[in-house]
RNA sequence: GUGGACGUAGCUCAAUUGGUAGAGCCACGGCUUGUGAUGCCGGUGGUUGAGGGUUCGAGUCCCUUCGUCCACCCCA
């Protein structure tokens, strides 16, 4: 018996209605980071292991347990990349561009995690991100906002709202952690079993437990935002008078974490309600320690990212492939001619499917069904006087004309 | 990784206490070579997700497994 080949559990395929929400998100996010002088580049699918090890954090949850990680026939560890900043850094690095000034990137393509899937959530799923390497000031940060929010609404995505936060820094983070955790010792019994755990891993994922116990224990826990220094503090200011500049509207939200470990000061999502669990549509921040833990200089940076197939569940379908005409031959001796015609159409750019001949109701069917606007209707009139009748699908009006006539409606229509 | 719901034709769904697997839609072919959407006729379509078990008999009950969905978790 032969057993039914499927797709690997998480793995979904594009067909085209999806596939034209892509090419849309695609076009607008060449768009609108180009207004922004950010330029495409493209990255390699497969990294060694130790770069996001490095980079992501060996405790994260990505990295321990998540990676699509193997030996290849040499002797390296490769993965199949779970992100994207962590290649472009590595590529900026190599290609040797610490001292060519500013660099602002953008990326799209797959992503591998081995997750338990969701609907929002698969093993392979594609990211479309930015990069903006060199940048420091707090005017960069809003401006990023600003290129996130103008690439939402081009692509006529409402109810999306913007959250921001500070995630300090290495001067003033492990003051704040070391707060937390006494904090959070102080109350440990009321915590749920993930969230002990979370004491000694990661003390501020525990601001955003869902668990209720946490939640009361953690309403009353030091935040980030009062234990900023002063040089995080006046960016986060800084930051939020731009946005006000700009008018992208934001809330300030003080539980706002990050999994990975590279990310600090300006941490941002987008988010919906209308995706259920899943609802980070966008999302991204500073991380400006990157660079240097990977062998280079000390570089400030920040970036985002966005799950594709999330922004396309929250668009409209789209039109998939449309056919402007469908071209009929009425007879044997008319079908070198149609063919020809059908041909010549296309060369004008026009999308152009043939019938094929035989039975004219037949060939009518077929254009209906292909949703064609016209039909270029060929038969031994036309070939004997050289002309061509279009008769329009939706209003059942009906001409001839030449062919350079023909070509001329078709086009204007 | 944990917990839960659900898998019957391409799609949406039927099938009495366990008793012959059906309908609608879609798609396809034809209605004898100049007019479709909106007519008429026709045939195809399923090892009931897969594998085992109980039974005279399983779509229905039990076990395993795969998949989808939901929540946790995590994140885009």
């Amino acid at each position: 018996m032969t057993k039914k080949l499927q797709s690997i559990r998480g793995i979904h395929d594009g067909l085209p209605s999806e596939v034209a929400k892509w090419r849309k998100i695609e076009d607008v996010a060449r768009r609108v980071f180009s207004s922004h002088a950010v330029s495409e580049v493209r990255l390699p699918i497969l990294e060694p292991t130790e770069l996001f090890v490095r980079s992501v954090g060996e405790e994260t949850d990505i990295v321990s347990k998540e990676m699509y990680a193997f030996k290849d026939q040499g002797s390296g560890n490769i993965c199949l990349r779970p992100e994207g900043t962590a290649g472009a850094v590595r590529a900026y690095l190599q290609a040797g561009l610490t001292r060519s000034g500013i660099q602002r990137w953008f990326y799209m393509g797959p992503m591998f995690r081995r997750e338990r899937p969701q609907k929002g959530r698969l093993r392979q799923f594609q990211q479309i991100g930015t990069e903006w390497i060199g940048v420091s000031g707090p005017v960069a940060d809003a401006e990023i906002l600003a290129m996130a929010q103008h690439f939402l609404d081009a692509l006529d995505i409402q109810m999306v709202r913007l959250e921001i936060n500070s995630l300090g820094c290495a001067a003033c983070r492990p003051a704040y952690r070391d707060a937390l955790i006494t904090h959070l010792n102080a109350c440990s019994e009321h915590l749920c079993k993930t969230c002990h755990e979370r004491i000694e891993n990661n003390p501020m994922r525990v601001l955003d437990c869902k668990n209720e116990s946490c939640q009361a224990q953690s309403a009353d826990a030091p935040e980030m935002l009062a234990h900023l220094c002063s040089d995080c503090d006046t960016h986060f200011s800084n930051l939020k008078e731009s946005l006000n500049a700009l008018d992208v509207p934001y809330k300030v939200n003080p539980r706002i974490v990050r999994g990975l470990d590279y990310y600090n000061r300006t941490a941002f999502e987008f988010i919906t309600e209308q995706l259920g669990a899943q609802g980070t549509v966008l999302a991204g921040g500073r991380y400006d320690g990157l660079v240097e833990s990977l062998g280079g200089p000390a570089t400030t940076c920040i970036g985002f990212a966005a799950g594709m197939e999330r922004l396309a569940m929250l668009m409209p379908d789209i039109k998939t492939q449309t056919v402007d005409v469908v071209a009929i031959a009425l007879g044997d001796l008319a079908l070198p001619y149609s063919l020809k015609i059908a041909e010549q159409l296309r060369r004008e750019g026009l999308s152009v499917v043939h019938a094929g001949g035989g039975a004219s109701k037949r060939q009518f069917k077929l254009a209906d069904r292909e949703g064609a606007r016209f039909v270029a209707i060929i038969g031994s009139n036309e070939v004997e006087h050289g002309l061509i009748s279009l008769k329009n699908l939706a209003t059942g009006e009906q001409t001839s004309c030449s062919i350079k006539q023909g070509i001329a409606l078709l086009k204007i229509s």
